[in-house]
DNA sequence: CTTATGATTAGA
DNA sequence: CTAATCATAAGA
């Protein structure tokens, strides 16, 4: 079988990949306070290269989830065999199943041992879209693709089999995006349980673009 | 072993 | 507003 097709710079003149950045390869980057790093990677741009082919999306939507002190994430109670990922090194992909139906794909950040995460909760996609759309049904309309956690690993092809994935030498990457977002903050969702970490700011979107998540 | 529930989604 | 649907974590 042959190999994923390289992360290393698009070939010249090639132009499928619309303003695909370059790949982040220094694991520094990552090694940051979630919140910094969330707040960067909305305008940035997504990359699966899975077994059907390579999804690439502009990611619109971001949420940060800071160490045990934030009681939202799930690394305040303490390493699980679930989240060990968010305690080992910055760089990699936590990715979990929830509510039996959806897996959610995280970016876990730092720094240091600190056990930071960042949730990617929508993007737009750019290329794949065919793929994308075979993944989440054929009704589903283009800008609904990967709105929300659940649908952007559906649309990406992202599962359990790559969580622990190294962001900077697998087959999930991240690149620079070419348009700088305006990014707004908001408090985040689904996480009312979490007193005031609730009421935080540490949901990043976009500024009017239609691919976020609903609520 | 049993049991409660979730960083969600779609639909009424 | 609720059902769907099950891996996970916590407790007995």
């Amino acid at each position: 079988m042959s190999a994923a097709p390289s992360r290393d710079g698009a070939p010249a003149g090639a132009s499928e990949s619309l303003e695909l950045g370059a790949p982040i390869t220094d694991r520094a980057w990552f090694d940051r306070p979630s919140p910094a790093v969330a707040r960067d990677l909305v305008g940035m741009w997504l990359v699966h290269d899975g077994a059907g082919g390579r999804v690439v999306g502009r990611i619109v939507e971001t949420e940060a989830y800071q160490g045990p002190e934030d009681l939202a994430a799930h690394s305040a109670r303490g390493r699980t065999e679930r989240n060990a990922v968010m305690f080992g090194p910055a760089g990699h992909a936590y990715v979990y199943f929830v509510y039996g139906l959806h897996h959610c794909l995280n970016v876990v950040c730092g720094p240091g041992a600190k056990p930071e995460a960042v949730l990617l909760r929508a993007a737009a996609i750019t290329e794949g879209q065919a793929l994308a759309r075979q993944r989440r049904g054929t009704a589903v309309p283009p800008v609904r693709l990967a709105a929300g956690p659940g649908n952007l690993t559906a649309a990406f092809g992202v599962d359990r089999a790559i969580n622990g994935s190294d962001l900077i030498s697998g087959p999930l990457w991240l690149a620079t995006g070419s348009v700088p977002a305006i990014v707004i903050a908001r408090p985040r969702v689904g996480v009312d349980y979490a007193g005031t970490w609730a009421r935080r700011r540490l949901r990043f979107l976009a500024a009017d673009d239609p691919h976020v998540s609903r609520r």
